[in-house]
DNA sequence: TGTATTTGTAACTAACATGGTTACTATAGC
DNA sequence: GCTATAGTAACCATGTTAGTTACAAATACA
């Protein structure tokens, strides 16, 4: 997986929590990940659909937390955002051959593990964790000058 | 990640085990993955700069395992024909605003963490696990009818 | 020595994924 | 009604991947 989702995904939730609770709009979020306020509403509606942000349209809305910043890991995060498995089988191997016709079998099970790792992995940091971290290193609060 | 790469380059070399030893030609393992002969070559040359394979031009050549099929993990595969981190950092995120200058940061741990769980859970799996599991599932062995 | 076989790699193409952009509708507050 | 905002469709630009053709280098063998 190459694509950017989870790290951007992330972005978003972090600036989230940082705003202390106050509805964010889309243009605001771009302006602090550096893209398109759609590409930012895309990854707000996949979130949305998860449960993980509530949105409100009209003046003054925008988008919130659903849930305390502690209780969304970011294995909520990337299964919210990113789809299909990490690993995916090849095309149509031979069937003729007995390696081609079982080599999907054998490799099911230690693909689906590594997926399953990746997630273990990322359940193990929320999104409270990357605002600590981040106010850690920025020693200020709150000013986000855009 | 959505690349084919690990899947088809286990599939290679357990078709080298399978073969017992002899040097197997890209041709004939392009007929058992089905696919070109040419991506088997490059995934073959990647994993001969990984010593993993060690090949042979010229008539009767072809590649064969450079170790016991017991000792090359699916890590060891990983490494060799997946280029690049499992997750990427988004561009250019704003730097005027806390969150924008810092995210980077506090992701790098937790997404060099997923790769790392990644890598070491491929690594509980080998070439002769995977010929093990094909040919239990075969119940034959030693006619690859291409 | 010459021919056939095979690797390794470059160059090109097609298909697909991803992100960026514009535009539009629906919704909500003022 | 006017403005701001979400949500989404449509399209485009870019990059990645696999497939393909072509060819030089290496090797075995007659």
């Amino acid at each position: 997986m190459k694509s950017r989702r989870l790290a951007t995904a992330a972005h978003i939730l972090s600036l989230l929590e940082f705003e202390g609770g106050r509805p964010v709009c889309s243009d605001y979020i771009a302006g602090s990940v550096n893209t398109n306020p759609v590409v930012v509403r895309r990854l707000l509606a996949a979130m949305g659909r998860a449960r993980l942000v509530v949105a409100q349209p009209g003046v003054g809305g925008g988008s919130q937390l659903a849930r305390p910043a502690h209780t969304i890991t970011l294995r909520d995060v990337y299964d919210a955002v990113e789809d299909g498995p990490t690993f995916t089988l090849h095309d149509d191997p031979n069937a003729r051959c007995p390696v081609g016709k079982h080599v999907h079998e054998a490799l099911l099970t230690p693909l689906d593990a590594a997926t399953e790792a990746v997630r273990a992995s990322l359940a193990a940091v929320t999104i409270a964790d990357l605002v600590k971290s981040i106010v850690g290193r920025a020693g200020e609060r709150h000013t986000p000058n855009h």
